[in-house]
DNA sequence: CTCATTAATCGTAGAATGACGATAAAGAAT
DNA sequence: ATTCTTTATCGTCATTCTACGATTAATGAG
């Protein structure tokens, strides 16, 4: 369970069309790198790395280097806080 | 369920704390007017309506105008549509 | 060492958001 | 009819968001 200002600030992080598809891409394939997802969205490679840094920001995503690439994945602890919060909206 | 770009914008529209609060306030007590949440949150009247009308234009609150003034309650069938998405990310 | 690849950051421009006070509209009360 | 109450809307300003291209930083490959 979240406070109202967390909730609200991830709820923020979602209110994105293209940040609710790197959440479920990211859901579906697990983990990937930056660059799959420039693939995926019709956008610049800058611009989807402001959207992942918005989402990490929020701690729904984790990025770790791994070499020149990052390797990005979510977080299930704060993503199920997140849900059953809503739950109980 | 909802479409990645509906579930985006409610989300959105949730991504205030005043807007938690309303929505959390309504949830409580079922029904109010636009003046008794004025009462709550520390913002001026045209600020608390312009909330209201982000939350009326996500779908998430109904409003029906009762003489002189207007009486907010949630739309559980669109709060229910989202916990539903929501749990399934 | 040099070059290629990958991702983050910078700078910028335009749109949207959030806040306010002032005003308008609609009805109730006197 | 006039006044009061309540809420929506308007105009405005400062801030934040979204998008992009260009640049930088870091590492791997040759």
């Amino acid at each position: 369970m979240l406070d109202a200002a967390t909730f609200a600030g991830i709820c923020k992080a979602l209110g994105h069309p293209a940040r609710i598809r790197i959440i479920e891409h990211l859901r579906a394939i697990d983990r990937c790198i930056c660059g799959e997802i420039v693939q995926i969205l019709p956008l610049a490679q800058s611009t989807v790395s402001q959207h992942l840094k918005v989402l990490k920001a929020a701690g729904l995503v984790k990025g770790e280097v791994e070499g020149p690439r990052t390797c990005y994945c979510l977080d299930g602890e704060v993503l199920d806080r997140f849900k059953k919060t809503a739950a109980s909206i």
